[in-house]
DNA sequence: ATCAAAAAGTTGGACGTACAACAAATATTT
DNA sequence: AAATATTTGTTGTACGTCCAACTTTTTGAT
């Protein structure tokens, strides 16, 4: 016998508007956490739903298709581990150079550095090569992403007084981290999250002469 | 009506050891074209077969399954690179710090980093996460490249007199290079494969104090 | 404020397709 | 003729999508 003023009755979503919601968003982490169990090829319609617990019609009713759940999927995480950084970063007072240095830190940080991002994030960037739409919205926020660096990378210099090329550098640290990500998603004990930082803080402290 | 004495039909092999090489080399390229066409999800013994110009059944005459092929399709990758590399290295007269800038060259060279090597080496990194045997079998191949790298670095580092975290360094390339492999190989138009050799030698030659 | 009709949310089964693994039959080499 | 290579057909499983029935929320006329 259920008890109605459980904590879990309460938040249980009763309005149309808060079921939608509520439905999208659990569907899009079922995704997420079956793409980080089981990867691209054992992840079905299936399996997402289960995770999310949901019945698998359920998923035909709120997406057209599994690939559109897999570009919601994406754009989710991305969303999120950008927030992430860009919250610990703007919060933070310093000049634009310990604002760069923040970046990595904030990258291979407990909160976002999970296991289930981590891996989530290559079953997607897999699919991104092989699935059109996937391909299209990862570009589109990759885009972004690089812009952003860019800027921070160019008042970094600024401030620094030294001339650079920072879309380079932009490219060479999103390039490493990335690496950094997927190559510690495969191999935990080769490197730890420290560690990554280091090589991401080296690297930035010497394109801008600070070593 | 097959002409006997066509370019084909010399090159076809004969004898029992000759066919055994055959099929199993045409099988593990034909694994290989498969992934880097249709990815994970989308590569089936069907689809490996068909690449390698052979029957369905005849993979479980050379292979016990599809694991064993995708285990035998990553050495063999991994391996053709890392030959590739050791052998423009090796063949080069100069310093160990020249070979150590070498590596970027030949690593991003035509014939190395071909949209097949890097979408199939997507796919199978991808594998390597989510599939016991092939992880397994990259862990080992991922150990012998940071340790032929640590060396190079180290190497490079006496030549120049100056004391730097050889493995550190190492794994910094190592990322570096991963990720721009991984990011070219979905954003072709982001960055060139001179770029991306710019962006790892300068990386070693400030790691190096040469700059 | 009430309550029945409409709309939206939800479920589990059905359908056709496609898969990996297996088996039996045929071709080629030894 | 024996062994090995190779093909094609078979089997059981699992997939994505569709759909009809069912439940809950919303709407609107009173």
């Amino acid at each position: 016998m259920p008890n109605p003023s459980s904590a879990d009755a309460e938040k249980r979503p009763r309005t149309h508007a808060e079921i939608n919601e509520y439905r999208r968003r659990t569907l899009i982490e079922g995704a997420l956490r079956s793409l980080a169990e089981r990867g691209v090829a054992g992840t079905t319609v299936a399996t997402i739903s289960k995770e999310a617990g949901a019945s698998r019609g359920l998923l035909g009713h709120y997406f057209a298709n599994k690939d559109d759940v897999m570009v919601a999927a994406l754009q989710h995480l991305f969303g999120r581990i950008s927030e992430s950084v860009r919250g610990s970063v703007d919060r933070m007072e310093g000049t634009s150079t310990e604002k760069l240095l923040a970046v990595p830190v904030s990258l291979f940080a407990g909160a976002t550095f999970t296991e289930l991002n981590r891996t989530a994030f290559l079953a997607l960037w897999h699919e991104t090569r092989f699935n059109e739409k996937v391909r299209k919205a990862n570009r589109q926020l990759y885009r972004d992403y690089i812009i952003r660096m860019d800027h921070m990378v160019r008042a970094a210099a600024q401030e620094q007084g030294v001339k650079i090329d920072a879309k380079q550098v932009a490219l060479g640290f999103i390039a490493l981290s990335d690496g950094l990500w997927l190559g510690l998603s495969i191999h935990d004990d080769v490197l730890t999250g420290e560690q990554a930082v280091d090589l991401c803080q080296d690297y930035l402290r010497r394109e801008l002469r600070l070593v």
